[in-house]
DNA sequence: CAGCGCCACTGTATCGTTACAGATTTATGG
DNA sequence: CCATAAATCTGTAACGATACAGTGGCGCTG
């Protein structure tokens, strides 16, 4: 056997394993390159051949080794999901994951989580996927307005998608909840009930939605002419003992708010809780609008009026949009922004 | 140069890219063999060389290339979460993947999720697995006396955790949630209030626990001499209308139940619409004990008895049990079975 | 019919790592 | 003083895929 002959397997695979492009082949008495090239539909392969390996690869199933794959070209086809491990709360992560890997499941691309505490540094995850190149695509979420982690992306090249927004004049792919119109409609809606004095329970200072949802509060207030009541020691990042008890204290004032606008679904509960503490009841002494995240707040408390945040839809979107980012696809386009539906009461089936 | 030198880099390496083993030889003026089998504590390597290795890779940050040792061993460092797209209901998903990352969090083991279409062939994403070598251990849920895909892993001895119990006769690590217990201590605690006629929103019957918790709930009637109302036509895997319409029926009956047992925190919700809409009072015209992953339920119907299975410390346990499987530990060692917890009232603060 | 270009295909080297089989040096025993 | 062992280190090949630089055959041109 000459030396000439490497490249064409002579020698049948060991078959026990699974097949590679060696399996194929010797199978077609073609070369490894050929094979490889003619499974990327190359332009220098003959048409026939090209048949031919596709037909033999599909027969004997063949997958790309992943790490064969990584290792010459880098390519990981994974993407990787950044979340705070304490992003827990009301489950976002769930709908979340299961809208990414919707979209996941038609593509070579495996969704890998990578959780930070948020106690430690949000940029830590990051560089660890930059330094390590373990992802090709990174999604990333709670967005503040000047994000060291989209500097840091955009800087080394890395496609991303943001959940939220930024201020810092980048243009990069994003899917946000749009969280003005929310607050501007719940506004509109407690208007609508006859109310006046109006309190936001609103998201931290630092993320980017936070200035979404005053601006739209206020824009509210403004044209719907209500009043506000602050609230702003308290926001949806405390815990839900915290949020009861200051709201409750707040309603045991001397001028309590009559509306509540709730920018998260557990803080409602918190916020509920609070106010019947204060012996008031929802409905009567007060309404309240929430974004929710799911059906239980409708189920359970249908006097709150919910706006739904589809958060499996906004998986579904931002892994498209991190697709697109790595397909080269212009940012401008991967740029999507939901809008809040105002959830319609608990169906009520015909009874026979 | 003459060929004997090729191990030994005398070229630097790229200084643009991450460190590599060939990186520390150079610096070192070592083998590349020489410096893999240092790092890893090889018996034929110097004390005094390894601690020279361990300082350099150190100060410059080297991390093994997956791809390359993935690629070499076989060794993926991968755990896969292998989900039903479906199972996002309540939010089960979120608070496991946190438990779960919390523990690999200290390990080289990346999570990847691997989903499923419930409707599809829930083999499928296992023998993904299996044929493309894509995990080095898998978690998987829902799991049934005789579950093809614990048979199958079993066959194919890839290591994997289940949560949930099986009856094949296969000793195999799980975690698991005390269904029995739970139901039991239910019973108690509805025939403690006074409850006689109970009813079981059930767990579907081809999933394990099914058998579980039926056989707490039938235990604790006869210990604690109460009857059962048959609900058998509805289980907690019914949409949300589904169970209220079907339980609206029920209660509207002539010999309605007055103890509510609940498997699921969703399902709960809508057995309390489903009750209403009958004109009953939870509290007054029936008790309701309800299994939950949270605390919504505790907060919006405090009169509601509920039992906290805590799945983070579920994800936490899957996650510990797969490693431990990998690492050879057997079998009998990494099963656990955490029991359900009482949960107190919604804390009050002190008032000032 | 030499020369050229094109088509279809192939060999080699390489990504980073590790298994394996040496190789070199120094110590030990007879 | 030579053979042997022990201790420590090293080269080669291979995992599976692909970039790149060919190679051989064929037809066409002048």
């Amino acid at each position: 056997m000459d030396s000439k002959t490497k490249n064409r397997p002579l020698t049948p695979p060991p078959d026990g394993g699974r097949p590679t492009l060696k399996t194929i082949a010797f199978m077609t008495g073609l070369g490894i390159t050929t094979v490889s090239r003619a499974l990327k539909d190359a332009p220098d392969i003959g048409a026939e051949t090209k048949e031919r390996v596709r037909l033999v690869a599909k027969q004997i199933g063949y997958q790309p080794n992943r790490a064969g794959v990584r290792l010459r070209t880098g390519k990981t086809n994974v993407i990787s999901l950044v979340l705070t491990l304490e992003e827990e709360i009301m489950g976002i992560t769930s709908p979340m994951v299961v809208g990414i890997t919707e979209v996941l499941a038609g593509t070579p691309y495996h969704l890998v989580v990578t959780p930070y505490s948020a106690t430690k540094d949000a940029l830590a995850p990051i560089r660890y996927i930059l330094d390590t190149g373990a992802a090709d695509g990174v999604i990333i979420s709670r967005t503040e307005p000047h994000d060291p982690r989209v500097a840091l992306l955009t800087e080394r090249g890395l496609p991303f998608v943001t959940h939220g927004r930024t201020e810092m004049g980048v243009v990069h792919p994003y899917h946000d909840f749009d969280n003005e119109r929310f607050a501007y409609e719940a506004v509109r809606e407690l208007v609508e009930r006859g109310r006046k004095r109006l309190v936001l329970l609103e998201p931290p200072p630092h993320l980017t939605f936070y200035s979404h949802m005053r601006a739209g509060f206020e824009h509210g207030l403004r044209d719907f002419q209500a009043d506000a009541v602050s609230f702003h020691h308290i926001n949806i990042d405390h815990t839900l003992v915290e949020i009861r008890d200051a709201f409750e204290t707040l309603m045991r004032s001397d001028d309590p708010p009559d509306g509540i606008v709730s920018g998260s679904g557990s803080g409602a509960i918190a916020l509920i809780a609070g106010l019947e503490a204060a012996k008031k009841t929802l409905g009567k002494d007060a309404d309240m609008v929430s974004k929710v995240p799911s059906d239980f707040l409708r189920w359970l408390r249908p006097e709150v009026v919910t706006m739904y945040e589809d958060i499996r839809v906004a998986g579904r979107e931002l892994a498209k949009a991190v697709i697109g980012h790595i397909d080269g696809q212009p940012s401008e386009t991967l740029q999507s922004l939901s809008q809040p539906e105002l959830q319609s009461a608990v169906p009520v089936s015909i009874k026979r």
